[in-house]
DNA sequence: TTCAGTTGCGACAAAAACTGTCGCTACAAC
DNA sequence: GTTGTAGCGACAGTTTTTGTCGCAACTGAA
């Protein structure tokens, strides 16, 4: 594991992107030496770097160092493209194709900015795989989305960058937020310190709180003007779950609590049913015209949506809870439509 | 490029995974010279795998050859890991994890699998990001889905791989199908001729026609008893348009026509609709207790479900058509609930 | 401006590795 | 058996790699 060619691949490994600030050759030879034991001259990883980067006569990869900075130069990946070793399969390149359709419309650009190098390196693998009948593999392979296709929301650019910068280096930020839900001008400003971040199918929300406030808030990313990282370290109480602040922040009014439902489904929509389950310990029995469908679910706003959206097609038979609110919502909709 | 490094890095690329069948040690030479420029003797070619793979005293790559096969022995990858370079960004590793919470729920297990390895990455990304305060990583980023989480249908394993196989390499396959909805014992079995692979939100299809029809039908993955591969080549007729057949085959009756669309929204679900366009030439009016949008959509069936879903916090004004449609949800609804 | 102190890099020679060639051997097919 | 093929050990010439040393460029402080 002393040879050169590791040692070179090590370096090229542990290089970091640009925007996350370089490495000197000195920490490079302190990384060598502590996690893979290799013990080699800082001249020698000079001349590996120089090396990498390549001479006059053959390209090299897309490393640099700040030449024209201050001494301890620091060395970095600026490229955007993946290396991939080994190289992408070609059921994985499928995937990844299938995944962008899935997502594009689900998710701000700027996160689907993050996996690009990967689709562009599976749509490099199956253009070569087949390579026979040009560009036909376009027609082999779709992700369609079930849901309505909405349009994700825009983000102000770089402060997704910002924010999740700020968390990964536990920082405070700086947000310039609009509260009011429209393009409204009262724009407000204030360091928060970011606790965590939550992408919901369609928005990306910041939770956090204010500092010199305890109290957990929300933002919606679309919704901020901009963010700025500051200095000031931000702290976390212990005490904060994700898991729990999303159990009770998110769910349903009644918290998500498990219930056992039973719902009556028509035959034409048997297929929803039993193709994707509700729950693991799901129950169905023939009924007339359609099933019966038992199982325990989280009693979440999202299980009312889907109950209405399937509209004559199913019937909440338990719990009287549930099938009563749902009534009320049918008894509204018909005094909506008149 | 002709050093020693390169040509090793090259090599380590080209190694196709196990499942793919290997390349030898000939084709090496020849791939290195016609697509690198690169001459190098076979025998070198050998030391440079044999290096690769390692020695007694350090570990290598996880390549091997099968040495029990007759002669020209085939090399291969045949490690699930990837090997990054560059290294995984942190944004990158967030928006994995963030995309597998996403997805998990959405597709079936196998699928997932193939991405696997880059969620292993983002993972072992994030641990050293954050390794002063163990494990906590895991409280800064979540992906919660919208959508009621369903459980995805289960694979017979091995099919998706079949048919991704056949579908790439333009093979039929040998399909045993329960036609019957239930668990039926009515399995059908004939040689496919596949097309296209459709994920759905939470199925996977096949479109294909079966051997000596030309008609186009389509196959649910999880229906799938079993599927080989045959010998005998597949035939997709030029005319056949992924895209078509999705417009044509998965729109709502009226295949998806664009219509302008002309809703109310109630103040409640005012964010839905502000947050989220329905279209980029939305517009906004406001009304009492809440908002008109106007917006140019496809008549989908996921817009009428989208529709009921809100239930009372919205009412269709425009198109009449799709008024009456949703009226007549509701008067059945209310009729089903007595 | 001067003056340490630091960092990168050219030069050099010894050591290590890489490389092409050649023959031997193991194996499979005939 | 025999034959052909593919992998591999050995060897020697060549190239590359590597540690060392000294110099130059630059920074920051005095």
């Amino acid at each position: 594991m002393a040879d050169a060619f590791s040692r070179k691949l090590l370096i090229l490994q542990m290089l970091p992107r640009e925007e996350e600030g370089g490495i000197t050759v000195e920490e490079i030879q302190r990384r060598l030496w502590n996690d893979h034991g290799i013990e080699v001259s800082e001249r020698n990883i000079q001349r590996d770097l120089r090396s990498l980067q390549g001479a006059e006569d053959h390209a090299g990869f897309p490393i640099s160092c700040d030449e024209d900075k201050p001494k301890p130069w620091r060395w970095s990946w600026y490229g955007r493209e993946l290396l991939g070793i080994p190289k992408m399969g070609r059921h994985t390149a499928l995937t990844f194709q299938m995944v962008k359709d899935l997502l594009e419309p689900l998710l701000p650009a700027e996160t689907m900015s993050y996996m690009q190098p990967n689709f562009d390196a599976a749509e490099e693998v199956l253009r070569k795989a087949s390579a026979k009948r040009a560009g036909r593999w376009r027609d082999k392979i779709r992700g369609v989305p079930r849901s309505l296709r909405l349009i994700p929301p825009e983000l102000e650019p770089g402060v997704l960058e910002t924010v999740s910068q700020a968390l990964l280096d536990d920082k405070q930020i700086e947000m310039s937020y609009r509260s009011g839900s429209r393009h409204a001008s009262d724009v407000k400003s204030y360091p928060v310190h970011p606790y965590a971040l939550i992408h919901r199918t369609t928005s990306v929300e910041l939770i956090g709180r204010i500092d010199g406030d305890s109290k957990i808030r929300r933002w919606a990313l679309h919704r901020t003007e901009s963010a700025q990282l500051l200095d000031a370290p931000s702290s976390v109480p212990r005490s904060f779950k994700l898991d729990d602040f999303i159990q009770s922040e998110l769910g349903f009014p009644g918290s998500g609590e498990k219930i056992k439902l039973e719902i009556w489904i028509h035959e034409s929509a048997k297929n929803h049913v039993l193709e994707t389950k509700l729950s693991n310990d799901q129950q169905i029995i023939e009924a007339a015209d359609g099933l019966i469908v038992k199982a325990t679910v989280n009693e979440i706003v999202e299980l009312k949506w889907w109950l209405l959206g399937l509209g004559d097609r199913a019937r909440v038979i338990r719990p009287e809870s549930l099938r009563d609110a749902i009534k009320g919502v049918i008894n509204k909709m018909v005094e909506v439509y008149q």
